[in-house]
DNA sequence: TTTATATTTATTGTATACATTAAATGGTTA
DNA sequence: TAACCATTTAATGTATACAATAAATATAAA
């Protein structure tokens, strides 16, 4: 049942996690042969998981990317659109445990450890998204992740002022099927962490 | 200059017109020796073009798709979203030149051959998402493109009535600058684009 | 018959060799 | 020196062989 990840899978993800740790430097060309080598495997996997980084945008012309502030804008006015309906249908149509699940999240925000609460933070942003029930929309916020955090320095974002208040807020919106203002909320929300984000850099 | 494309390249088209011109049934496996025994080549390019078919939404599991009418719901929901927000950008920021970009567009689909009609009403969309001035969103909607090709019955569909006044009114409002009204008249000429492509399935 | 377990077959994953293309180097001439 | 071409080197594209896994078929026991 249980399926142990293959060499391109883990390729990925080594690769992927180096270019978080900036173990390669933004605009670093990688080649096939290096990669391979320090993996231990042959270029194959290698390739795969280089395609699979150039889809989520972390390499460009095999190179790691080096995000402008406009790029950073450009996913978040992406991301303020389709979240912002997101939270319109959960507005519209969350049941009570769900409802539930946004509350947990809220409460360990609010009294967790930093991974924990960061870990805790995104699922809220998560759960508000699956509410679409749009596998398309899902699919591309989903995308969006890595160069979102690749922008962002996790050290620093984790002391994001007001931001418990702002999913709390958040959260009674569509606790009382507030669309319009559940929308208006999320997206003042992903602005100010589009600020933060810009301030902290 | 002009580089030739590759065998990747052109499995890829191969693969891709194959499944618009349905040889290949939804549904149907797709597996690699097969497909590499017909275009002539090896495995590699076919799975690189495979993987890319992936990634637009056309295979699924090794599977042409057999999207649902709630596919393609899903698909319009984002499609409105950011082309509503494309056409914004339009009516705030497009010059005279890029408007008489979209005016040959609808002097084209009024009187030209089929394929050139259909071709000016495609131009007409990417000209208003590329006025956006975002990457991000500029490349997510290339990507469903294909999606919608396939759902939508090219015959059917250059019948659509009233499509060409839509595309009028909505250059009008971009012509005067009106936003909202640009937003407004975009999203439901997409609201007609899916009725009509469900109608006609 | 049905269920379960081998055994075979088909399909995909990975490594590697070779072909092709792009990048880099070095030397020659204006 | 700077610009050009030739030659080498590196990198990617493609084909193919082999390995591992998944699917299908057959065989045996209940």
């Amino acid at each position: 049942m249980k399926q142990q990840h293959s060499a391109s899978d883990t390729a990925y993800e080594k690769i992927r996690d180096a270019i978080f740790e900036e173990k390669y430097e933004r605009g670093e060309k990688l080649t096939e042969v290096k990669l391979a080598d320090e993996l231990g495997v042959s270029r194959t996997p290698v390739r795969d998981a280089m395609r699979k980084l150039e889809e989520e945008g972390l390499i460009k012309d095999k190179r790691v990317i080096n995000p402008t502030i406009k790029d950073l804008m450009n996913t978040f006015d992406v991301r303020m659109l389709l979240e912002g309906f997101a939270v319109r249908q959960a507005a519209r149509y969350m049941g009570p445990n769900q409802i539930e699940g946004l509350q947990r999240c809220v409460e360990t925000a609010k009294q967790g450890t930093t991974e924990e609460i960061m870990e805790a933070n995104k699922e809220f942003h998560d759960i508000i998204v699956s509410a679409s029930n749009n596998d398309v929309l899902i699919d591309t916020i989903e995308r969006m992740q890595s160069v979102i955090f690749l922008f962002r320095r996790t050290v620093v974002y984790h002391q994001r002022p007001r931001l418990i208040e702002e999913h709390e807020a958040i959260l009674e919106a569509i606790r009382n099927h507030e669309e319009d203002k559940a929308e208006a909320l999320m997206k003042s929300h992903l602005k100010k962490d589009l600020d933060f984000s810009i301030h902290s850099w």
